[in-house]
DNA sequence: TGTTGAATCCCAC
DNA sequence: CTAACGGTGGGATTCAACA
């Protein structure tokens, strides 16, 4: 088997920078956000939300990505908050990965600020793999005006690991003869897929470097990992991965929706409407992409943050949102014992493609209905926006 | 015995 | 006054029910 070269590519603080260049290309008075303590972060009025992207500035406060806004504020009472854009950064997204395929169409997108390219045989002539991704950085920086890391090697999983080493603006490369001394001696918790839980389990285990991880005995990093977990974690340690880079997206598994409530909800009429609204987005989303979920899934987390689910599979697979939001409102009754709940959640999964007239046969002449009354109400929300009709029990949660 | 579904846990971003 | 932790999606584990 070929020996490869593997890039990743990882915006430096994506929200925070990308914001910061829309501000400036719109014109947009003020300082660069990005040379002050400025995070990216949710509801500030609701005072929830977590940071999602630090300036470099905020960063010497010790404020890490994911704390609460809150925290955040204790450690810098300057600090400037923004609210995420998601439409905007879907757009900076495919600009990068546009100019990333300028190099190789062999691109897969791993989030929406990430992506790995598989430049085996792309790298120009005369040029070392590092001189080449230097080469893309700097394009980048251009052209798209933010800045990336790049990490350098022989697979996904290293290539990952050395994008990660010092930020902002760097490439970095970790082929597997440096795996000893560039990632051996970080600690455990830096390692790809060990996550809080793993990590203490492998503290436990008095483990501090990824190189102690390495060199202990794979059937105890097992017998305390799980099979899967243990051999993963293990290889990751190895820098021992053969992931295809993958062009093609496979099917998603599953659709969900879920909100976090500015106020626990204690009534279950209040419960019913968040879950028709959960309803709407997510069936909404199955029938834009000709999809039919067997099985609905309700999730809460209870103000001690305490999650439950209830899960139900349908006998006919459907995208109606009132036969999912009907779902839905069992499966909430049956799980809630009244403790008021934070958090509302719907998943749809077993997805199947709406293509067979055959899955409809069983359906009774109400789901039909139903079915004609969502495609009329999509297609007025696309002329019109998805604003212009609301569900009565919707209407009347407004006029509350 | 092996498989399936439900509930829970863990992961990344 | 004891604060304060989002939303989406993939996968593994555990256990009970069932064949």
């Amino acid at each position: 088997m070929k020996k490869r070269i593997i890039f990743h590519v990882d915006v430096n603080s994506a929200y925070l920078s990308w914001e910061a260049v829309e501000r400036i290309k719109n014109g947009v008075k003020g300082t660069d956000l990005r040379t002050i303590p400025s995070i990216i972060g949710g509801d500030m009025e609701k005072r929830r939300g977590v940071v999602l992207a630090k300036s470099t500035p905020a960063k010497k406060y010790n404020i890490i990505t994911g704390e609460p806004i809150q925290q955040a504020l204790q450690k810098c009472p300057d600090l400037v908050i923004v609210k995420p854009n998601h439409d905007m950064y879907c757009k900076y997204s495919k600009k990068l990965l546009a100019l990333l395929r300028e190099y190789t169409q062999h691109v897969e997108p791993f989030s929406i600020d990430e992506a790995f390219m598989d430049v085996t045989g792309k790298i120009p002539c005369g040029k070392t793999p590092r001189e080449f991704a230097l080469e893309i950085k700097k394009r980048i920086k251009r052209d798209l005006k933010f800045t990336v890391n790049i990490g350098v090697s022989t697979n996904k999983l290293l290539a990952k690991m050395a994008s990660d080493f010092k930020k902002p603006d760097k490439v970095h490369t970790l082929f597997p003869e440096e795996i000893e001394t560039k990632m051996w001696i970080l600690p455990v918790e830096e390692l790809f897929m060990v996550g809080k839980s793993t990590a203490k389990t492998l503290r436990n285990l008095g483990l501090k470097t990824i190189g102690d991880v390495a060199h202990l005995d794979v059937e105890i990093l097992k017998s305390h990992l799980g099979n899967k977990m243990g051999e993963h974690i293990h290889n990751n340690a190895w820098g021992i991965n053969d992931d295809p880079v993958e062009v093609e997206r496979p099917m998603n598994k599953g659709y969900g929706n879920s909100v976090t409530l500015s106020e626990d909800i204690r009534d279950i009429e209040d419960g019913y409407r968040v879950l028709l609204s959960l309803s709407e987005t997510v069936a909404g989303r199955l029938r834009e992409n000709d999809i039919k979920c067997y099985c609905i899934t309700v999730e809460t987390k209870d103000h001690k943050f305490i999650r439950q689910t209830r899960q139900t599979t349908l006998l006919n697979a459907t995208n109606t949102t009132n036969v999912i939001f009907e779902t839905a409102c069992k499966l909430l009754e049956e799980l809630w014992d009244g403790t008021p709940i934070r958090l509302l959640g719907i998943r749809a999964t077993k997805l199947t493609e709406d293509d067979y007239e055959q899955l409809s046969l069983f359906d009774t002449p109400k789901d039909k209905k139903l079915e004609k009354l969502d495609s009329m109400l999509d297609s007025l929300r696309s002329k019109f926006g998805d604003n212009v009709i609301y569900r009565a029990s919707l209407v009347k949660e407004e006029e509350n």
